[in-house]
DNA sequence: AGCTATTTATAACT
DNA sequence: TAGTTATAAATAGCT
């Protein structure tokens, strides 16, 4: 655009296209800069060099955003904060079923959890992080939700298994029940039977965790199986 | 910058900020755009404008990789496939304890999901979907890491519950199993005794999923309990 | 929205 | 990779 004008198409040049990638990267970064404080503009930008390195850029006020926010849990319901040392051990519980790569970014974020959970807790809904979210734009947003995802899968996953479970836990309950109505008409009668195993009309408020004693230790947070 | 050379400060008057902003963004995208092709580089840019309006540019190059990738989730299990009607349950066991936001994008997924799934299955592992997040800037992840942060804190939490009632249908189990011998006992001896409840030093590789008929169904990915 | 005098960015070259 | 310079492009102030 100088010497000469150029077309704007890829330059075949290794070199030429190096050089330019630098300047013109520079300057597209200058620009950001300048509009993000000439017109309090919030900007993230990133490039990628076709040799793959990464350069970026973001305003700090999105910055302040996001450190303000970005490493607190959106619906972290303080009501039923469970204990550090019980997070810890469902941390470990969670690591051993997650992928490596993963593990890596949760222990971090973990980390950062804590660190915050010392000093204060602020709040962040759900709303709020959409919108963030929405600030960076929906292009950006389909790789994190890949991540979500895999999330997602973990958590249909553990419920399925969870509310398999609460059944036959049901199930075993109401067959101890049985047998002890059996015992009892034996004891009455002197009589004997195979115990009945599978009740099935049922009314499913009779048997609410009436016998977890480990729910004193706090963990609620918002989810439910049922 | 031309008629005169200005300070790069917030610019007080109203007006004269949004036109700024209208003109240096338009030059802000072209230039991007320009760097693009001209050097081959993947590029994301967003910007929130002081009003709250939200502009965005992505290269096509970063836009082919994540339509390529970006639906699918990272570790998916081919072997472990659930079918789509218990998918479908599990999905609408999950809505109901999810905020109305997230359910929102978790449908839209979904669809996606299950259309990609009817076609054929394509894989992306969590090194290459690491990679392509790292692409996109470590500024953005965090925004996509607190949304990280609360399904982890869902994972946590089911895994809880399932230990717990894990624990507790073990407990089930074995009062059964003690009950039958009294009761074998009383036969054998014509005597009567309270119920035993709670017995503690057991072998736990005993009484693995005996009674579970449900596992046919084929739900399993990759998570485990314990 | 246009216009245009200037400033800025930068292509070609060293 | 860094510096120079002629020129193209962007844009501040104005209408």
């Amino acid at each position: 655009m100088t010497r000469r004008k150029i077309q704007i198409k890829k330059i075949d040049n290794t070199t030429a296209r190096q050089v330019t990638f630098s300047k013109r990267r520079r300057g597209l970064f200058k620009k950001a800069q300048e509009l993000s404080t000439l017109c309090d503009a919030e900007i993230a930008l990133v490039v990628f060099s076709a040799t793959g390195k990464l350069f970026e850029y973001t305003s700090s006020s999105v910055q302040q955003v996001i450190e303000r926010h970005g490493l607190l849990s959106s619906n972290y319901d303080q009501l039923n904060q469970p204990s550090l040392e019980l997070q810890s051990f469902c941390m470990s519980q969670l690591e051993s079923s997650t992928s490596a790569a993963l593990n890596k970014e949760i222990a971090e974020n973990t980390h950062e959890l804590r660190k915050l959970m010392g000093e204060e807790l602020q709040e962040l809904n759900m709303k709020e992080l959409q919108e963030l979210e929405k600030l960076l734009g929906t292009g950006l947003r389909r790789v994190r939700d890949a991540k979500g995802e895999f999330f997602l899968k973990e958590v249909t996953s553990l419920k399925w298994k969870g509310s398999q479970m609460m059944q036959e836990n049901k199930r075993l309950k109401q067959a101890q029940m049985a047998n002890r109505q059996v015992q009892t008409l034996e004891l009455e009668q002197g009589q004997s039977s195979e115990p009945i195993c599978d009740f099935i009309h049922s009314d499913p408020s009779q048997d609410h965790d009436s016998s977890d004693t480990s729910l004193k230790l706090g963990l609620v947070y918002s989810t439910r199986f049922s």
